[in-house]
DNA sequence: CCGAATTGTCACTTGCCGGTGAGTAGCAAC
DNA sequence: GTTGCTACTCACCGGCAAGTGACAATTCGG
């Protein structure tokens, strides 16, 4: 046998860096891999996603992945899980003392709550590239995940005000969050979205302007 | 050497199938490598698309790719050429006989034709997924391609019509081809967007009809 | 006919991936 | 102690990717 740790020289310690001494507390290994997960995936994308790839940001071995998650489908599992809470961190419940008092009021602000919430996390972002790029499991329940957390969100907030009437709102809504998602998406990606640069925050008040305009232009 | 060509035992043509005796054509193979590589890229999307699964189904060496088109990059280039010719293809020059009178009517019925064309160009959703999904050089140039092609379309087809005063057509419009874009990407990897089934064709009229009634509602 | 360029094939290196089996290190109860 | 459990690491496997250099087969100019 080569490298027989038990013949292994000691070398009295030479260059030894730190042995870092890593803390035996698996709750906190877990932590440590779902956290390096996430942020792998929002700075990376799914592009470079892998075991491999989070074990080594993660600091620690792949096994130890495989043995708390179950391997990478666990892991997207519970990126999944904590996705049910995004919009309660990201988006604020309350109207901001406004009062909403049609419909119209409702969805112009809730379309720039999403185009602003969407801008600042990086993670959705990619798991909604994710999602349009890839039809697999993992993406599936990731997808599901959200599009729940979404829908309770809408719910909650559309309270009791309803659409008018001959307008089929359930459509227009997802042609609407659609828009967003794919002018968030392209602005990340390219800096701009069929020849509308988005890179200044000018650049996003027009998009904003616009976004409006058709907002108020369905629903009044 | 083991296997040395010059000791291979003959085997008299045993169950030797065809050899199939490929015709030696520099310009043929330069096409079916070209076209092994659109319909690889939008069959299986950007995620297995490499030298080595362009050339197995070129049914050619992969290093002809490298010697015709100067790796993937150069292949990637060839495709976005082709790109140039999209609307050409896809979409008529002429608008059946319709006249159209105002930038509203205009816009709704490119619109729809624009979905109807994403919806039946695999090709093209794959670039779409990979635009918003990737930020390389390859994606870049394929991007750029399809910009301009698409942009040129709009403006030859715009004709003389002008936007309503007080409207930034070009965001609004940027906006109605995100929505489109997303829309179409999201039901051909889930079946779905945001809530809305789009799956039969009954789905997609619900689409359609959404569109249009937004569409009519910024431009009247 | 001969040599050279063109066309196509093959074997090989290197490197990363997912996955697994076997082993090590700390910690408590007995 | 030593026994046993848990947390953790390591070495290795097979597979497939990109890329390269050498070689075989064919065609063509002279």
């Amino acid at each position: 046998m080569l490298n027989d740790p038990l013949v292994l020289t000691p070398i009295a310690g030479a260059t030894r860096a730190e042995p870092e001494k890593r803390v035996r507390d698996r709750g906190a290994t877990e932590k440590a891999i779902l956290k390096a997960a996430k942020s792998l995936l929002a700075e990376e994308g799914f592009q470079n996603f892998g075991i491999n790839a989070v074990a080594r940001r993660a600091g620690c071995d792949k096994q130890l992945i495989y043995r708390y998650y179950g391997g990478l489908n666990g892991l997207v599992e519970a990126i999944g899980a904590d996705l049910g809470t995004w919009v309660k961190d990201r988006i604020p419940e309350d109207t901001g003392g406004m009062f909403l008092l049609t419909y119209g009021d409702l969805m112009e602000r809730l379309s720039l709550l999403f185009l602003e919430a969407l801008r600042d996390d990086p993670l959705v972002r990619r798991i909604v590239a994710w999602e349009v790029s890839e039809n697999t499991e993992q993406v599936r329940r990731l997808s599901e995940a959200r599009s729940k957390a979404l829908a309770n969100w809408l719910e909650r907030m559309r309270g009791s005000l309803a659409p008018p009437k001959g307008i089929d709102a359930v459509a227009v809504n997802a042609i609407v969050i659609a828009a967003i998602q794919h002018l968030v998406l392209s602005a990340s990606a390219g800096g701009q979205c069929a020849g509308l640069s988005l890179k200044t925050p000018k650049d996003w008040e027009k998009a904003a302007t616009a976004l409006k305009r058709i907002v108020r232009g369905v629903y009044g």
